[in-house]
DNA sequence: CAGTGAGTGTGCGGTAGCGAACATACGGGA
DNA sequence: TCCCGTATGTTCGCTACCGCACACTCACTG
């Protein structure tokens, strides 16, 4: 949790005009990630919603096998809890933290309240869910179609374009977890991406270096989502002026 | 298009308490959906939400190999056109008509209007949605680990509870197409279903016997998928009462 | 009622990914 | 600095599915 944590660092509180902001930023409250926490349980009702700024939450479902997959991610441009305002307040997925870090934490009423106010919020939030559902049926049509190799460079530009560095801490076992394949499936491919000079990686680290070759490696899927998220999001007219996006301290 | 075709027979208008289905009920346009009639095609602007009556629509994505995968279906349970309300206004994604039929059409900015009085049917169609997610996520997870013989079950069961009868009209192509596999794959798991006594099926025509059957060959997907449909759909409290499901002609 | 085209059956080699078992080596902690 | 746990590398047989090719046959059309 660095010092420098503030609402801004989260793309859709920075997207927010002031105004709208000023209704909860004091119930906002920042609380740090753990790499491995399980954010809510299949069925469980949530209390929280999660506004990630350095952390990664991994949403995915796992089978009565134990068999798991992930159907879709939430970095610094999400939130974690749609159901909560979507109206059924639990799902059949769980939520998991990926990469350790930050996120701010909303209490269940105070997020309905301002998403009942049928501002500036509820639009955001509304766009944000539909670009989820579209990473969603991303991640499905990627599962039946790619190779482990090209999931696996969408997976990492994917996670690349939430954190501030190039390096992901993240052994292979981890990503075979998350994308639902067998550890050697991931050893094999990110040995060639390796070769390839795309990445480098020791123990449990893994670091991007050629962007653009991984791009050019991966499926089609990764532009998709990016595109579809972008789009939803940037050219979004709130009304009023936006909380700076960069800013000391947070709001409480 | 049955001469009872009414609004009162898509399960969402249904829900909807009588004084807000007459706020737009006369600009329910009941029109016919003709097998393989594209709904929608990706990037484009939607001027429509359809309500399916007696259709089945398929929401699926091609690949640019021209690869396809269903990420969810919408029947009689729900809506097509999502991202009208979602505010995207278009999806990467396709939507074709699976199963010919009826639905009632409803354009753009009187769903909108509806839908921004923030009354029963913004809630509903919030919960719809939330279900569809449920719907993709778990095609994800489906295409990831389950066999096509089990994926066949899933997909022929969630067909079956939007139809009246037992018998679908479709050709095994055409199921190759919506699970995004090979008609062969099809034919084989299909043969494997008809020796269990499960199905019967002769040229373009599929017809369901042992229900039971199908459920206990499926994998989990279909009852998760059923399940959360129901508990967001059923419980939910819109206040005052509401259309009579069946009713005769309808409101405009 | 014959002809034909679409829908279905079947077989082939090839491959990606699985499950299991085991070898190797990094790197943080004592 | 050594040690050991854990992360990664490698192999093997197996299966599901793919892509292709081609045979068969039902059920509409004329």
């Amino acid at each position: 949790m660095s010092p420098a944590d503030n609402p801004g660092q989260n793309h859709l509180l920075a997207a927010l005009p002031k105004a709208e902001l000023a209704h909860f930023s004091a119930y906002l409250e920042l609380v740090p990630m753990r790499l491995g926490q399980m954010l809510y349980v299949p069925d469980e009702q949530l209390e929280h919603a999660y506004f990630p700024t350095t952390s990664i939450v991994s949403l995915h479902y796992i089978t009565e096998s134990g068999a798991t997959a992930e159907t879709a991610g939430v970095g610094n441009e999400g939130i974690v809890g749609v159901s909560l305002y979507m109206g059924g307040n639990s799902t059949s997925s769980s939520a998991v933290v990926q990469t350790a870090g930050s996120a701010f934490r909303l209490e269940r009423g105070r997020l309905l309240q301002e998403f009942n106010r049928a501002g500036a919020m509820q639009k955001l939030l509304l766009r944000y869910t539909q670009a989820l559902m579209t990473h969603m049926a991303q991640t499905a049509v990627c599962n039946r179609h790619h190779t482990v190799e090209q999931q696996l460079c969408r997976w990492l530009l994917l996670t690349l374009d939430r954190l501030p560095t190039n390096e992901l801490v993240m052994t292979q076992e981890l990503v075979a977890y998350m994308l639902g394949v067998r550890r050697e499936g991931i050893t094999e491919a990110a040995g060639n991406l390796q070769r390839f000079g795309y990445i480098s990686y020791r123990r449990g680290h893994i670091a991007v270096l050629d962007r653009h070759g991984l791009e050019s490696h991966s499926c089609e899927c990764y532009e998709v989502v990016k595109t579809e998220m972008k789009r939803l999001l940037s050219d979004i007219n709130l009304g009023q002026e936006k909380v700076a996006p960069v800013q000391k301290g947070n709001h409480s």
